[in-house]
DNA sequence: TCTGGGGTCCTAGGACCC
DNA sequence: TCTGGGGTCCTAGGACCC
């Protein structure tokens, strides 16, 4: 017996919700995005497979969508309850696998730890057991450590099962770009295309001390354990704890009066501050982040004098925080974050650079 | 062509202390 | 007058992910 991660990632997901709840947009090119009205200032959330036909994909704003929509195109509003729902099905129904332990990733997706000799078997379980629940379909990857098993994922979809271990993994990703890589965007991509690192293979071979240089102690070390396909290999079942929530808005005509940002400032100070209050966890610091337009974004925060659970007190500190914005732009996106002190005030878990719930 | 909303983690630089 | 080295905390911003 030997320990593997997989990685369940479900086709599609939100699209999938929707055709399901309307078995007659079966077929269709479905777009899901913002209030579903192609004319406002939104960016599609998922499209299905017959959308992405015509080169629809998840970021893209709307409009551009619309555009390049056949006439039989369908879109629909975002709807956070029902995908939460079939979320919440998907996971108990694989957290009900046997000898699995689980780690929620995101909404579509999760880790699974298992001991076992065939874990190809495992994965068709995983997928039939989901199908059969809920009726979506997924894909899994099948990895010797986390980096593998997700990276892996992409090669089975749809609806298919993919291995990438030590064994494979330069003949499978040596060629690719360092962009095909969990971890690195568009940004590190470039810095280390910079410095001649164009694939998997040539990251893998990068200089280190190089690397440390350009990236920094931590992200240095691990874009070159990237490269090689190492990564943690430990599927944690311990919940979630969030460290902050905020909430944002795309105005769809930009502010312009101090009166109007004020007022949407204690708007999403309050909601934020109310996510925090419905885990009983006082607020440590309060952050803005505004887009001016056309398209700046700024990002700024506060510690607060002591942690507080006095809603009003962080309204303030937003509504002061936002004495500091450029009177003279016109605010195209406001956000305010409330960042909460953990409930024992350490560190739940081990971190590891990977942004996100690796 | 026009760019959401919800998150996490890392880095650099300055302030301040001993 | 010119000056160390180490540590911590804070702010701002960058980058990435779903």
């Amino acid at each position: 017996m030997a320990d593997w991660v997989l990685h369940v990632d479900m086709d599609q997901f939100i699209a999938a919700v929707e055709v399901l709840r309307r078995p007659e947009l079966a077929g269709r090119p479905v777009i899901v995005g913002g209030r579903g009205d192609p004319t406002e200032r939104a960016v599609v959330s998922t499209a299905s497979y017959e959308a992405r036909a015509f080169g629809i994909g998840s970021g893209m704003p709307l409009k551009i969508a619309a555009r390049k929509a056949p006439e039989d195109a369908v879109f629909l509003p975002v709807d956070h309850d029902a995908y939460e729902a079939a979320s919440h099905e998907v996971m108990s129904t694989l957290r009900a696998l046997p000898g699995v332990v689980l780690e929620v990733i995101g909404w579509d997706e999760c880790f699974l730890g298992v001991s076992v000799d065939d874990p190809e078997a495992v994965a068709r379980s995983a997928q039939a057991a989901v199908l059969e629940a809920t009726g979506l379909h997924c894909s899994v990857g099948i990895g010797d450590n986390k980096v593998r098993a997700k990276i892996a994922t992409e090669f089975g979809k749809p609806r298919g099962v993919f291995r990438l271990t030590a064994e494979n993994w330069f003949e499978v990703m040596g060629d690719k770009p360092t962009r095909d890589l969990w971890g690195v965007g568009p940004k590190i991509s470039r810095r280390l295309a910079e410095h001649g690192i164009d694939t998997v293979r040539r990251l893998a071979e990068a200089d280190r001390e190089m690397l440390v240089g350009e990236f920094g102690p931590r992200m240095g070390v691990w874009y070159g354990e990237l490269g090689e396909g190492r990564g943690p290999a430990v599927v944690d079942d311990t919940p979630w704890v969030a460290r902050s929530h905020s909430r944002e808005t795309t105005f769809q005509q930009n502010l312009t009066t101090e009166a109007e940002v004020e007022e949407a400032l204690r708007e999403l100070a309050g909601h934020a501050f109310d996510d925090c209050a419905a885990e009983s966890r006082p607020v440590m610091r309060v952050h803005l982040k505004v887009r001016y337009a056309p398209f700046e974004t700024k990002t700024f925060g506060r510690k607060l004098p002591a942690p507080t659970t006095d809603r009003d007190e962080v309204i303030a500190a937003a509504v002061e925080l936002g004495k500091t914005l450029d009177r003279d732009r016109e605010v195209r996106l406001l956000g305010v974050r409330a960042e909460m002190t953990m409930p024992d005030d350490g560190d739940p878990v081990e971190r590891t650079p990977v942004r996100g719930r690796i």
